[in-house]
DNA sequence: GTAACTGCAAAATATTTGCATCCTT
DNA sequence: AAGGATGCAAATATTTTGCAGTTAC
């Protein structure tokens, strides 16, 4: 695994850092996205506030996190595909917003929407925002 | 017009005062979404910022405006319509981004997305945010 | 060794809260 | 008259910036 951080950080033409290792880390290891107050949390006290702004913001650049928008105004960051390059993705995202565990997951190359657009209107990207139960908590409260 | 912004605030039990007839004229008269800042520079000078933090707060307990998240972490609110109650919409919204006037549309009663989840993924409500050219930018630039 | 990264301090910005005053009903 | 809304001041929270010291390559 920390191979495979060292691999992501160096293929992104970033030096290996130990901040940088571990919020990478943070998010290889987490399922979902998370909040930067996630991230700060999770670091422990070890990095500075201003780092981890910094580190997203470099690895949002790069393309390896993109930021999911929620409805309570919280930004989410979530690892992007492989094919997600120099901060520009592909034309649709579709994340799901788990209102019990309140996790967040890319379901990205699951579904694809269908949405048709009234006359004169170009759309150029799409972002979906499901929110509901997700597969885990359903499972573990209907039996 | 002005008694049309009374009803709706009579209507919501609101008492009729006048930033909230500046701020609900504001989106009356603007067709698209407005974010906290433009509502404090079209309103003027004349109400302090903390009265639009309320107001927006008020409208949106009310369910006479709802807001919409944007990739680039700036929220915008717009008018609901009629069958937004309580804070509480219908189950699903579509808006539209322009990248060209930067203004945000509200299309949800025009379009019906078709999304799929993958199997044990419930669906409460369903959030589109479609970036791209809107029907007046799209004919104003070609021809 | 050099360029880049980090932490600290501080500035700038955004949002919330308390309270006295004013306005709506 | 009474309850609610507003403005002001101030407290909090969030994000950005500058710079000196440290680390990666």
């Amino acid at each position: 695994m920390a191979l495979e951080i060292k691999d992501i950080l160096k293929k992104n033409k970033l030096s290996v850092t130990g901040s940088r290792e571990k919020i990478l880390s943070l998010f290889l290891n987490h399922e979902g996205a998370l909040s930067h107050g996630d991230i700060e949390k999770k670091a422990g006290e070890k990095f500075d506030r201003v780092t981890v702004y910094r580190t997203l913001q470099t690895f949002l650049e790069k393309g390896i996190i993109h930021a999911i928008p929620t409805a309570d105004n919280s930004i989410r960051y979530a690892l992007c595909k492989d094919d997600c390059t120099e901060g520009h993705h592909h034309d649709h995202h579709i994340h799901f917003l788990c209102m019990h565990c309140h996790n967040t997951y890319c379901l990205d190359d699951i579904v694809t929407p269908e949405i048709k657009l009234p006359d004169g209107y170009v759309a150029d990207q799409i972002d979906v925002l499901v929110e509901g139960v997700c597969k885990n908590c359903k499972a573990s409260v209907t039996k």
